[in-house]
DNA sequence: GACTGGCACTCGTTACAGTCGAGTGCCAGG
DNA sequence: CCTGGCACTCGACTGTAACGAGTGCCAGTC
């Protein structure tokens, strides 16, 4: 395709003015605000064929032109230049979550700072139980036949679950059993218990196998099987700026969407290591955020990946500046957990 | 001021009609819907006086008539008929919240459950820990010097907080510190732990002095200060039905109410016990609910109030059955922890 | 061959006038 | 006290016209 260098610092100059105005940008306010060089007829003859294209399209036929899934898309992939931070955000992240006490603050702290600064809606997964290893595993006891069972992960996650026991377990018994479930899976990955839990069954003495059984059974549960992972969410009214022209007029999808743990996990849980995944509008898997695009990446201590974060706007949003801010916050925190 | 029974019959009609069209409603068609026994003409004279004493209001001139917050009130208080549920509704309040494993679940089942059965937004308070008992606190060494503090409440709840030592500690150290503070500390309710606390350290060996110092602080932190209160929420997405009608047109003001832990707490969390509030319109002490109701009541085993739960939507809503469901709900929701 | 100025054309937006009808307030009579 | 009748109000809708931003195309220029 003949996309020579001004035609695409045209689409470049088309996406800018629509974020920033929000309105269809024509031939003539192009060459004005921008040194393009050229008279708006010959700016019209760009547009012809990046409409071609379809990098930009006309919403009526006596409009000027909006950039198309497609003109974002290569906007981002060869158009748009990094955009620094500003030393007022950076300060900002560091304040923001300088101070957080444990796991559960750092992520509802990151993911306000994450809607603060990008002006949108923001996603932050918890660490993975998956990528993470067993800390600790305690149980404390409730009453003669109920147990509660508490596994720390070394990201500082904490999950607990009631346990009903088959018959009653005198405290001895509870030391052995703590005891025996922490020498077998302390300091294992999550994703390799399985195989330990069994063992453990198994290796169990007599009196207490029934005991163990039905521990065993909650603990595949609860470290395996069950709501693995968490998710926390910010700035959904955000999704109100930019009146009802975004998201053409229904916020209904979107909002229905973000209620979804599953959706949310999609977007933004499924990213390579550091590397920041951006999904435009229909290439998006979800019908309901056809309207939507998401900026996501990976973040974790050094170069492991324990979970995701990003954020969602509408397709007419500030990419460079949204990639820059996740990339940045992602960065950080993964800083802060490595010093835990 | 003098109302008759008719014109509480008008009022109450009106508020019907209203609800269930989104319409201004007019003479002609309340008494074709409604068996009044009057002309038109007799309702309009009821009208004209119920507008004169504020109960509802025209949006035009030629318009019909739409109840006032004021009238909203009237409804509630004294016209109102208790809507029972239907069978199909208990069953769905059953089948929703048996399988519930863990406090979590249950928190995000019921507020899942009212949100689908109201259609309107949901909120729900975990167990207040002002209000509970300390279960159990564990101390999990992560390091020589840092200790993972879990706090178990009767109720369910858990809380962990990070804790860094001015020394290392020895494990027999980690041992007898759990059980000192355990003895002291087990089965106190929450808001007379301080005293407790101050005790603790009083009363610690000298060498474990600094270490219980420290951890006294923390606990305090953790028991008394910091973020004792924690929220769900569910069903925002009802808040687009009934298109931009309600809430005059902007979803933004509502939003961000709901994105403040605060204004949630205030809005349901300080129901007495066993009555239902309602909340219309401008009674509501935030400005950005001015458009909106919150129907809320407080829940937990028996008698006592661990925490609230309602739903919120627009003032225009069906204050009955919302009023029915969230009663019900919470009547369940606390026999479901006094089984624990 | 690439760019430019000019021009006719399209079509959404806005303004204005006119009609329609739902709903009202008021009044005289039962 | 209720009712039927009637004049009135005013928002919603329709049709027309003027406007203007923006376009595509073409002939002319460098």
């Amino acid at each position: 395709m003949g996309l020579d260098d001004r035609k695409l610092a045209v689409l470049r100059a088309i996406v800018e003015d629509y974020v920033s105005t929000q309105e269809p940008v024509g031939s003539k306010a192009l060459v004005e605000r921008h040194q393009l060089g050229v008279s708006p007829a010959t700016v019209r003859n760009d547009m012809a064929v990046l409409e071609e294209e379809g990098y930009i399209r006309q919403p009526h036929t006596s409009a000027g032109r909006v950039p198309t899934d497609r003109g974002y898309r290569l906007f981002v992939d060869r158009l748009s230049r990094v955009k620094p931070l500003s030393p007022a955000e950076r300060r900002a992240i560091e304040r923001f979550l300088v101070g957080a006490v444990d796991l559960d603050d750092v992520v509802h702290r990151t993911v306000r700072l994450l809607a603060q600064l990008t002006r949108q809606v923001a996603v932050v997964q918890y660490p993975s139980l998956a990528r993470s290893s067993v800390r600790h595993l305690e149980l404390v006891p409730i009453s003669t036949t109920r147990l509660m069972l508490v596994m720390i992960a070394d990201t500082g996650r904490v999950e607990q679950r009631l346990v009903e026991l088959p018959g009653p377990v005198l405290a001895d018994d509870v030391t052995d059993l703590r005891r025996l479930i922490n020498e077998k899976l302390a300091g294992a990955r999550l994703s390799e218990t399985p195989p330990l839990v069994q063992a453990l069954v198994e290796e169990a003495p007599t009196d207490l196998r029934p005991t163990m059984t039905t521990l065993a059974t909650v603990l595949l549960e609860t470290l395996v099987e069950r709501h693995e992972e968490r998710i926390a969410l910010a700035g959904t009214a955000n999704l109100t700026r930019g009146g009802l022209l975004d998201f053409q007029g229904s916020l209904r999808p979107i909002l229905e969407a973000l209620e979804e743990e599953v959706v949310l996990l999609k977007l933004i849980g499924e990213t390579e290591p550091s590397t920041t995944r951006v999904l435009i509008g229909d290439e998006n898997e979800f019908d309901n955020l056809r309207a939507a695009s998401v900026v996501s990446t990976g973040y974790g201590p050094g170069a492991t990946i324990l979970g995701g974060m990003g954020v969602l706007g509408p397709t007419r949003m500030d990419y460079p500046g949204n990639i820059a801010t996740v990339r940045a916050v992602a960065r950080y925190v993964g800083e802060l957990l490595a010093q835990n």
